[in-house]
This record gives structure tokens, sequence and C-alpha cells, in this order.
DNA sequence: AACATTATTATTCATTTGTATAACAAGGGT
DNA sequence: ACCCTTGTTATACAAATGAATAATAATGTT
């Protein structure tokens, strides 16, 4: 009557901890942060708790290694989207603004894990490194756009300025995104990603309703 | 050698329990929710940890109080401080934008309690109603605001206009809240009230720089 | 095919945490 | 001055948690 012991198949080191990067996160973001235990990744990653301290010294660790991924995911996914379409830098800087205003980026799970690490990154200094890093070059993608956009335009575009419209830019967004992540209800379909272009449009002196359209 | 038993004093029920929510507060604000525990709260209260479950049934139940006040207080504040300048709609929309993105409104440790509350409030449906309450009762002012701003400049607003617009603004004073509590050290002193104004300006059509001096 | 390595499971341990209960004393009523 | 209510402290407890250690078996090597 004795319980069998679990068969399990070994992995490569890159595969499990990738493996269990991603079940921290799918627990961070359904659980929480403070329902996320050891034990409740290692069922989600589908092994037992014990493999987990066989990869990383201690769960502060593994959560570390988690949040950098998601930024480096979240980053990577924003910079292929922009990438992948039409050169032209005013529909460009429209797709970046609507990508960021619709799934799957605006999402109640990818806020709370958002909101999750928040805490984490004020305090403790690996994590706020992390995240700057992040902070940084998210706000220089849209400096970029703006830039070539403006140069299109033949507008001149002083460094000052450039830095301020990055900021207010980037700043519509988020909160934009913080506004239909956490009232889901509250907006119709698209209502966000059209306020969006709409107050970039505003913002910038540019017509990015127009250029969403080629 | 036994050790003194701890004197205290008999504090009223609403005193008592308004303690113990602005130390859950303190606590989650300086710990993070998950540091958080009735001991900590205790400690930080000045009482024994048996004393919590005398005033609520569970942490559970302090914790909601807790974000309660915290709504309320935000949303009073804010109130206040509009309501106590001059009645001229622009300068009142002026003030609205830079109070909400100067200290103490922006604050990383109020960020990190706003951000604490987050994933409970996705889990938790009472936690979820107090916040509903609170975001709409913010959007509400921000259209007042700018519903008297136009009415001053003799500028028509449609309904669907206003409530657009109400989103945009909440929206960039939100990203600004949040680029400016997260990264403290990127901006330097009134730089983000500046971009906040300006920004609104060009979204709303008014100008609010000018405004803001009176 | 036997072996050695080590990834993985299984078990154990000391702490912490929320909650429950018991003991005590502060302050009001008579 | 005494008692009585109950706010408050103190102690206890079961469950959960991160971590440590022991046991086992999957896979590559020869």
């Amino acid at each position: 009557m004795s319980a069998q012991r679990k068969p399990f198949r070994r992995e490569g080191e890159d595969t499990r901890r990738r493996e269990l990067v991603e079940a921290t996160l799918a627990c961070i973001a359904t659980l929480g942060m403070e329902r996320t235990t050891v034990r409740e990744i290692a069922i989600k990653a589908g092994v037992t708790a014990g493999l987990i301290r066989h990869y990383f010294v201690s769960k502060e660790e593994l959560v570390l290694a988690a949040y950098a991924h998601y930024v480096a995911t979240m980053a990577k996914q924003s910079r292929e989207t922009v990438a992948g379409i039409s050169p032209e830098p005013l529909t460009r800087l429209a797709t970046f603004v609507k990508t960021n205003l619709s799934a799957p980026v605006v999402d109640q799970t990818n806020l709370s894990l958002w909101a999750s690490f928040i805490e984490t990154v004020r305090t403790n200094p690996a994590m706020a490194a992390i995240h700057l890093e992040g902070y940084r070059g998210y706000r220089t993608d849209a400096e970029m756009l703006i830039k070539a956009a403006f140069k299109t335009a033949k507008r001149i575009s002083a460094p000052n300025e450039l830095r301020r419209l990055g900021i207010a830019l980037n700043a519509v967004i988020d909160g934009l995104w913080l506004e239909g992540s956490m009232s889901p209800g509250e907006f119709v379909e698209g209502e966000l990603a059209q306020i969006g272009l709409r107050s970039a449009s505003a913002l910038l002196g540019l017509d990015l309703q127009k250029a969403d359209l080629k």
C-alpha cells in the first residue's frame, strides 16, 4: 500500500529554469505574491518543491529571475510589434500606442503581475536596477518614434522637448493601460486605443488617427 | 524573575479601530503586504496582537477597512485642495493637475501602498467595489472641472467628448504620478507638474500654464 | 550491460502566521 | 469601597512555509 514514487524526466538546466520561472509568473499572476509559495510554484511547474532549491538558492532569487524574465519579455514584444510593420514613422507611432492599449497588454492579470512586483522593486536594489533599465528603454523607444515622426513632418525637435514629450506620451499610455486593466468593464472594445490615439495626437501635434488607418 | 505584564489604557472603539487601521497602512507601506503580519501591525499600533481580533474578526477584514480608509482619505484630500482655492475654473483645473503631481501625492511609499492593494482588489469583490467607487468619483471630479473650464471659455462640450477628455486627463495624471513615484530620481523638482500642465493644456486645448500663475 | 553522476523525489525541521482561548486589570457604576 | 464589565495582555495551537537533508532513479558514459 505504499504510494508510488512520482516518475519524472530529467531536463536540461536552461529548460528547467525557464519552466520554473514561468510557473512563478503564472502563480504570482493568478494567486498574488502573498499566496505564491514554493509548493504552489512546484505544482504549477509539475515538479516537487525540493527541486526549486536545486536551481535557485532561495525563493527570493527565483522571484528576481522571474521579474527579469517578465521585463525582458515585455520589452521584446513591444519592439518586435513596432519593428514588424510599415517603416512609415507616423504609422509606427500609432501602432506603438495601439498595441500597448489593446489585449494582451491591457489585461487584468498582467496588471496584477506588474503590481505584485512593485513593492519588491522598492525594497530590493537588484529588482530596482532591473526596473530602471526597462523603464528607460521603454521611454527611449518612445522618444525615437517621436523623433522620426517629427523628422518626416519636418519639425524641429530639441532634446529637451523630445524628453518632455517622451515622458508625456509614455504617461498617457501607462495611465490608460492602468485604467483599462483595472476596470475592464468601464470601456468598450477599442475605446481605450482610440482615446490613446486622440490623446497622443493632441500631445504631439500629429494626426495619428489618420496614420492608423493606413 | 517574571516579566511584567504590559500596562495599557482603554480606548474608545472608534479610536482603537482607527489606530489599528492606520498602523496597517503604515505596515503595508513600509514592509509590503507580504510582510505585514498581525504581529507587526500590533507592534506598530503599540498593542498586542490579540487585540486585533477583538475589533476585527479576521486579518482580511482589517485590510479591507484599511483600504476603504485609504481611498476615502485620498479622495477627501484631493477635493479639499481644489475646493480651497480660487473659484476660477482654469485655476482650479491647474491646481488639480499640480496637486496630484507633487508631494505628498507623488511618493514612493504612497505608490507602494497603492500597488499592494491592487492584487487584493482583483481577487476580493468587496475591495473591487471600494476601488470602483473611488475611481469613478475621481473621474467625475475631473470631468466637472473640465466642463466648468469649457463653459468659461464658451466652448461646447458634448457628454461623449467630456467623458473621453476626463479619461484622458485622468490617464496623464495617473501615468505621470506612476513614473514620478516609481523613479523619483529621474525628474527634477517640479518637472512632473510642469509636464502635467503642458500635457493637460495640449489635451484640452486650454492654457493651464498661464492659469497656474494666477 | 554495468556504472557513475546528479536531477529529482520524498521526508524532516525550525519558524512564522493567523486564530483561538485563558488570564488579567482599567475604568465605570453603585 | 467594592464589584462588574470588557478592553487588553498573555499563552497556546494547528497549519503553512522556506529551507535542509536523505533517498532514489533517469540518463549519459564506458
